[in-house]
DNA sequence: CCAGCACGCTAATCCGTATTAGTGCACGGC
DNA sequence: GCCGTGCACTAATACGGATTAGCGTGCTGG
């Protein structure tokens, strides 16, 4: 008997039983009322045994059960390899946390992508087929955002994300590049750059809003580049990345104007393979990303099960990396 | 607070129609006899806009019985690092089928670890989640597999197994170690050696079997080492390597016994880091693993489409990689 | 001896969508 | 005036599982 899968009514017949009394032995719920003979109960659970029978994912979430399932949405496929050095070490840490707490994890996959990136809302939002879902990605449409809190669908993202109760863990970006700053202020740096979009991102405007209030607070003139190029040319003792890929070119190119004094500095993780080979020693810092996808995972089963627990907005500290390239000012 | 989802029902009530006819504007079949006025139609459409409504999945998976999941079960941890390396090319070509093919994929994370290793029939057997299964890893127990079979749960292995009507999309390492023989001999290579396991995985198994036909067809001595160091001070031209990994230990290791002539091959891909670096050019063939991956989801779709087809069992060339480390032998 | 109750179970309903048989209506032809 | 026909749509049902009201049976207390 191959091709259809098993349902509760096979069962049922099988036992000679109804199919609310198999869903009931499944359940075992013993606040309500209705109780099922030991007997009963154990002849259920032998054909249950026997055939295998899982309760079916769809059944179940239709009658808005859940099913031990978090969904993983990324902007981007989770495998290839440009983005898989990125991604990687968040789904280690919520793949870990998974195993430790009996869930399965279910790649969005399908969805489709639109003008290059995956949309939740196009097509069908197969999101309801997991409990709840972790969403990973550089930047995620506000829109869709709202849409996903306003329908009560559990998620927690992996990142902070502007919008009230949008529940994250997140990097404290802004306090990181502070003390990057700060240090720099320290070893005698006046004029820093700081390279990238700055948005709109929000672990992008975090780095430049932590760069902002440290040259603010210390003193020190700071400058916004969106290019690299322009920051070279520039009359600047140290130039901060917002993308650590960008190092070697950085460092090229200001060996290339004759200026080699120039310290280079990164803010965070890689998104991308470098063109120019990034030197070993870079000064920079960690952004702690297995532990931010443990801790979605986490929180993301705690939401799932009490769905009306505060929404997680925690921002975990980021590990400086001291490295040789920032280094002290000579006048 | 949360609001409910829109349905079908909803955008029957606002247009005044009934939610079938909400169902077949938007599905808007010409081949179903039933049609409907451009006027509701635009006035359907129009609240859908409205609205933002989009289908929910989960009614539409349970309408036509199919999940659209397909299972990705692994005897270890997907992700951490060590393994990583080694799964992820076969990772990329399913999730780059089942993108293709409007699938998600659902990684059994929960499948509980005895032993060092996951086992499919250990606890609740959650494999009936997905509509069918993609099996990955070195060596998969015999006695789970033919239950895999015996109670008709639709599944692929990614890589040749024993056993009766197993499905799988396999590497023809036979063959490819056959050719990389065949080579040596060509070169003058008189005395072979073949080091790892041979066994018991398939994968291990067919190497051996194309090495030892191989020899005996070409009249090479071929001889089997379990152990590098054995291998190392026996006295061969070419030493064979089941792991890769092994390739820069077994370099140093001539090297330190005065043998820098004799020549180091690799039989497919490493499965662990390397301790001793591994040369840049070592000789070598690849295994077609993203292609593998690729085929065992596209066929596992098939498969579950229509269960009475007949399995496949299909393995795919291995791709030869010159390099320079099987050199001629000189007399 | 019967009311009342506890037990063990089932029938019915709901969830959201797809599909099909069928219904009501207007219009045309004779 | 009546039948036939085609159009536009709806009612009903299925899908798999959870839940609840309620039904029949057997036992107990008065």
């Amino acid at each position: 008997m191959v091709g259809r899968r098993i349902t509760q009514r096979d069962i049922a017949r099988m036992t000679g039983v109804s199919q609310a009394t198999v869903s009931l032995v499944l359940n075992d719920r013993a606040d309500s009322g209705v109780r099922i003979a030991p007997e009963t109960r154990q002849r259920v659970l032998d054909a249950i045994r026997a055939t295998g029978y899982v309760a079916d994912v769809v059944g179940r979430r239709l009658a808005d059960r859940s099913n031990r399932i978090l969904g993983v949405f990324t902007y981007e496929p989770v495998f290839p390899s440009a983005a898989a050095d990125f991604y990687h070490p968040f789904l280690i840490g919520i793949e870990e946390r998974a195993e430790e707490l009996g869930c399965d994890l279910l790649l969005f996959t399908s969805t489709p992508v639109v003008d290059g990136r995956r949309r939740l809302f196009e097509g069908d939002n197969r999101m309801r087929l997991a409990d709840g879902c972790i969403l990973l990605g550089r930047s995620i449409d506000r829109i869709e955002l709202e849409r996903l809190v306003a329908e009560g669908h559990p998620f927690v993202s992996v990142g902070r994300r502007d919008g009230d109760s949008v529940p994250y863990v997140g990097a404290d970006y802004a306090t990181a590049v502070g003390a990057l700053v700060r240090k720099a202020v320290a070893l005698g740096h006046r004029r820093l750059a700081y390279v990238g979009t700055g948005g709109p991102a929000e672990s992008h405007a975090d780095r430049l809003e932590g760069f902002a209030e440290a040259c603010l607070s210390t003193g020190a003139v700071g400058v916004h580049h969106p290019r690299l190029d322009q920051a070279v040319r520039g009359d600047f003792t140290a130039i901060l990345l917002e993308e650590p890929a960008d190092a070697g070119e950085a460092i090229r190119a200001l060996e290339h104007h004759g200026k080699p004094e120039v310290s280079v500095v990164a803010l965070g993780e890689p998104t991308r393979r470098s063109t120019t080979p990034a030197p070993k020693d870079l000064t920079r810092f960690r952004t702690p990303r297995r532990e931010m996808g443990w801790q979605a995972a986490d929180e993301l089963a705690a939401l799932v099960g009490d769905p009306a627990s505060a929404p997680v907005r925690r921002l975990l500290p980021c590990e400086l990396v001291e490295g040789v390239t920032l280094s002290a000012v000579h006048h």
